[in-house]
DNA sequence: ATGCTAAGTTCAAAATCAATACTTAGATTG
DNA sequence: CAATCTAAGTATTGATTTTGAACTTAGCAT
């Protein structure tokens, strides 16, 4: 994959071809990039959804619990309802949205390279094909699901209006 | 996508069934989590690699980002190395590594994302078959390179050994 | 010799985070 | 009915991190 999107770079590229405010990439950083939003969103996608299991589990202070919460949850990708288990008092969950659950392949990149790169002996994680078992890698496919090996994707800045 | 982990959840998951430290989702996260680091990461892949670019381009304190560097070199996602242009003073260029490089589909996944979600209008960036041209999204494909469709994807957790 | 620039380091002020204690509102117990 | 328990927060205070600005260093140019 041409990793340096300005190609052929004879000389070093001063500045990035895109603005950040136009950049999805920037964008969505801006919103995830802290010290506890991806672990509060990994923990979500788990299924963990109430306050207090968040904050055992991550070992995370209330109030930056609270804090994060609120963000993800005025960001779209988290909605807080109420629920009752059996006949307790009614509690809240924060359940990923249909936003939030779109970040899916997302995360599991991330979990993927991490698997590649910064840990040892195998992932207690599979992701598969329900229907054969196969095990399954994010790729770059074409609309008609065909993966594209990296060294023919191209990255393509389009002209600014 | 059975994005709980967990499955059936007729009652709620009280923790995430994979250690932090197990998770190579976790550790990515706690390696690429913090205010700057996703958007360096871009500043590279766009190309950008000097010091004074990257703090120009970003907007950042020097402080902060000659701390980032120095922990993405420590990481192996990037590498500091001298280079010459031209008949002109040496300076320092940072450059991602096969490690960093290798992240490009989870900022190409976060991208979309952002994208579909975060943005407005046409995205200022294609990624393209370079053969075809075709237009290319990020998705799980099977060992022979067919995307398979989110409701036939399930993850599977491993007994811890 | 003087100045200029890239690539940092240093330092004080401001912002953020962490730890702990406190609050609130239902349900449960005595 | 009073006291207690728990989930889900808020408040407060000290520690840490970030920011902004000035300073440093080394190589090259004038």
């Amino acid at each position: 994959m041409s990793n340096s999107l300005l190609s052929s770079s004879e000389n070093p590229v001063r500045s990035a071809p895109v603005a950040r405010d136009a950049c999805g990439m920037a964008v969505a950083a801006n919103l995830l990039g802290d010290r506890w939003t991806l672990l509060i969103l990994r923990e979500t996608f788990y299924g963990v959804s109430r306050f207090d299991d968040l904050r055992a589990d991550l070992d995370i202070p209330r109030g930056i619990l609270s804090a994060r919460l609120k963000a993800l949850v005025t960001a779209g990708l988290l909605a807080k309802s109420p629920y009752r288990q059996g006949r307790e008092r009614v509690r809240f969950s924060y359940q990923l949205t249909a936003k939030g659950q779109d970040l899916a392949l997302t995360l599991i990149a991330l979990m993927q390279w991490g698997e590649r790169h910064l840990r040892e002996g195998p992932s207690p994680v599979r992701v598969a094909d329900r229907r054969t078992g196969a095990s399954l890698t994010i790729a770059l496919v074409t609309p008609q699901g065909h993966a594209v090996a990296a060294q023919d994707v191209e990255f393509i800045v389009l002209p600014q209006s």
